[in-house]
RNA sequence: CGCGGGAUGGAGCAGCGGUAGCUCGUCGGGCUCAUAACCCGAAGGUCGUCGGUUCAAAUCCGGCUCCCGCAACCA
């Protein structure tokens, strides 16, 4: 059986959290596991590299588009190194093999008649990224709401892929195969979303350079989801590349559930233009998100940075947490407490300890070799029923996509071997003479188990496998998924080598401690592998430090300056502006006139709090409107991570009074 | 009424028509091989709320309340 598998491509404009890695986590358990089977894996990820706002990025940081990609491009290696992800090509859409593939299918499809140019005067939004029709602009403004700025008047023609001719064709498709997308509450949005109509998309941009010229027309770059979707077959060399034939179409396109409906929607209908098979699976898992309500505060060890926790905790752990922790399609709630909790209870006292407490009593008991088998009781036997039952179900959780799922049934094996433990008590039986053969049956049982258990983690924690067959003296050669259902590999004789703890127990509040000599020593430069990796971008660590706060502007003159009029007002009152979340319409007075400023704070101040209060304001904005309230000039205020304070006075200046 | 998801013992979750379950935490006990780990037992839930369908409802249907994500939205 082939088995391909891929990730998104991922976008290289920050550096990459905690989220992605679970995607691509999760793309490696199922890949792994797979191989293991004997399968034949093709497991793809990679960067998505051609987007305007990569050029602005690079551009703010005074840095080439390529030589700043390249920079982020590693650090998502470097992380991926880190998690033992398993990729089996990395495809940026820079490279030319794409570039060509996307050339070649840009001009199928219009030589079709599937893209198509539309001619029209343009209004562009930059903020937005959007074009609009000149009937739909407010004012002349962009008819976002919630944006209402300048927008440009661009002459410039566009490529449209005709996804509305191939409407139908998907809904029936999604309908004649129920698993296309998953899990199925991602399908029912999608066929909501199918059904309310889908308008073509614009493929191709001319205002600006950076991307995949479209052959036939040099004036322009292929836009966005049509280059970005086509990395699925490029990277395998589509139409005639060996690996194409060989694995397409792919077994499952895992990612956040975020992008769901670009795979759901344009990917199909691209493909079925160019009538080749779409893939069995699209697969949308859900996000890890902040605690709600749970600070964040490094005086609690809480680190977000994804090389700062395989740091402190390992990748293993780390890839254990991700998978374990976040339910099949549901969202999951990140906080350091909730990893730290389950590290410790499932790896170091469930399973790190039973392999320790085994191993230990075959050194103890048996000089550190395992015992030949004797005469098997029930209890073995249970043993033998429950692991065969926990594999069935541990393979369809896999199949199913729910890593989850699939430790929690794992997991039941590792406690039944805890409590197999007690109920043999190997210490009393070393006690009795006529219970050695007896004793050494249950050694060797403890024997297999680790073996099959390492097995079995393997898909999951990578590098715990080859650390519990070392401890065991056993090769891996014997790393076969169809051995794991088996407990007669073991011969007798096997020399153990009981080493560290597995997973040593986390004690959080050490970090505190741990935490403040890092930070003195910080200069120093621990010589790990992680801190080398952080060296390759030291330059991108520290400008992300700088950037918690905005980066600085250029600088005016004086003159500039002085055409902001900024003036001292009085709110005389304040109301939430209806079905809005965040804005607050104000009347206030300026120099004895009321005027009315809608300003987007209501999610820190109450109404009631402003009233009265003297606040300060860019009295000279061209107003603009929002959420249909014409809105004159502006609230300063300042905020921080999330925190919003309105500047007023506190002495008593009066309204109209210039602030400068 | 923009779209979608959710409300289950102290916490986090599973169950999705037929004695309410898991992990953590709490309390009591056991064991001493082990990483102060492991094993057993107990307390703790009228499964958000109101109504309906059914012999039977966390589980299906409808109303309501509250949360969350997307969208919207910081002049």
């Amino acid at each position: 059986m082939k088995y391909y598998i891929t990730t998104p491509i991922f976008y290289p404009n920050a550096s990459p959290h905690i989220g992605t890695a679970y995607t691509t986590v999760a793309a490696d358990t199922f890949a792994r596991y797979h191989r293991l089977k004997g399968d034949d894996v093709y497991f793809l990820t990679g960067t998505d590299e051609n987007a305007q706002k990569i050029v602005r990025t690079a551009e703010s940081k005074g840095l080439e588009p390529r030589v700043y990609v390249d920079g982020i491009v590693e650090r998502f290696k470097a992380l991926w190194d880190e998690l033992d992800i398993s990729y089996d090509d990395f495809i940026r859409t820079t490279e030319e093999r794409h570039h060509l593939v996307v050339q070649k299918i840009f001009t199928k499809l219009y030589e079709q008649g599937d893209i198509y140019k539309s001619e029209y005067e343009g209004w562009y939004c930059t903020p937005c990224e959007t074009f609009w029709t000149e009937n739909k602009l407010v004012d002349g403004k962009c008819p976002n709401p919630d944006c209402g700025r300048e927008v440009e008047l661009l002459k410039e023609e566009s490529y449209f892929f005709k996804l509305s001719k191939y409407q139908d064709a998907l809904l029936q498709y999604i309908k004649h195969n129920p698993d296309f997308i998953q899990p199925s509450s991602r399908r029912n949005e999608m066929v909501k979303f199918i059904e309310g109509g889908l308008e073509d998309l614009c493929v191709s941009r001319t205002t600006f350079q950076w991307g995949i010229q479209v052959p036939f027309n040099p004036k322009h770059v292929v836009y966005v989801w049509l280059d970005a979707l086509i990395n699925y077959i490029s990277a395998l060399g589509y139409p005639d590349g060996d690996l194409y034939k060989r694995y397409w179409p792919a077994e499952v396109h895992l990612m956040g559930k975020d992008i769901v409906r670009f795979h759901a929607v344009i990917w199909p209908i691209i493909l079925m233009a160019l009538d080749i098979p779409l893939p069995k699976m699209v697969y949308g898992h859900g996000w890890y998100l902040s605690k709600e309500g749970g600070k964040i505060s490094k005086s609690r060890g809480n680190v977000q940075d994804s090389f700062e926790l395989i740091r402190r905790y390992g990748s293993d752990a780390i890839r254990y947490f991700l998978l374990r922790d976040m339910q099949a399609g549901a969202d999951g709630a990140y906080s350091e407490d909730n990893l730290v909790e389950r590290l410790n209870s499932d790896l170091a006292n469930d399973l790190g300890n039973f392999v320790s407490r085994s191993l230990a009593m075959i050194v103890k008991y048996r000089g550190g070799v395992v015992p030949k088998i004797g005469p098997l009781t029930t209890l073995e036997e249970e043993l033998v029923t429950l692991s065969q039952d926990v594999i069935a179900k541990l393979e369809e959780r896999l199949e199913a996509h729910d890593p989850a799922g699939a430790l929690d049934n794992l997991w039941r094996l590792v406690a039944r071997m805890n409590k197999y433990v007690d109920e043999t008590a190997p210490w009393t039986l070393a006690k009795q003479e006529d219970q050695q053969a007896r004793l050494d049956t249950v050694l060797h049982t403890f024997a297999e188990a680790i073996r099959i258990l390492g097995i079995l983690c393997t898909p999951f924690m990578p590098k715990l496998t080859p650390k519990m067959f070392g401890q065991l003296g056993i090769s891996e050669e014997l790393l076969l998924w169809e051995e794991a259902k088996r407990w007669d590999v073991l011969g007798e004789g096997i020399q153990v080598a009981r080493g560290d703890a597995l997973f040593p127990r986390i004690d959080l509040s050490q970090f505190i401690v741990e935490e403040e000599k890092t930070v003195v020593s910080e200069t120093n430069g621990d010589k790990n592998t992680v801190e080398a990796v952080k060296t390759v971008s030291a330059e991108e660590v520290a400008s992300e430090n700088v950037s918690e706060f905005e980066p600085l502007k250029e600088e005016i003159s004086i003159d500039d300056f002085a055409k902001l009029d900024l003036r001292v007002a009085k709110v005389l009152h304040a109301e939430k502006v209806e079905k809005t979340d965040k804005l607050l319409k104000l009347e206030i007075e300026v120099a004895g006139k009321p005027r009315t400023i809608v300003s987007g704070i209501a999610q820190h101040y109450a109404p009631e709090d402003l009233i009265g209060k003297h606040v300060v304001i860019v009295a000279n904005l061209k107003p603009a409107k929002l959420r249909g309230i014409m809105s004159e000039g502006m609230i300063l205020a300042a905020s921080h991570e999330g925190v919003l304070e309105v500047l007023t006075l506190d002495k008593d200046i009066p309204a109209g009074a210039r602030v400068k």
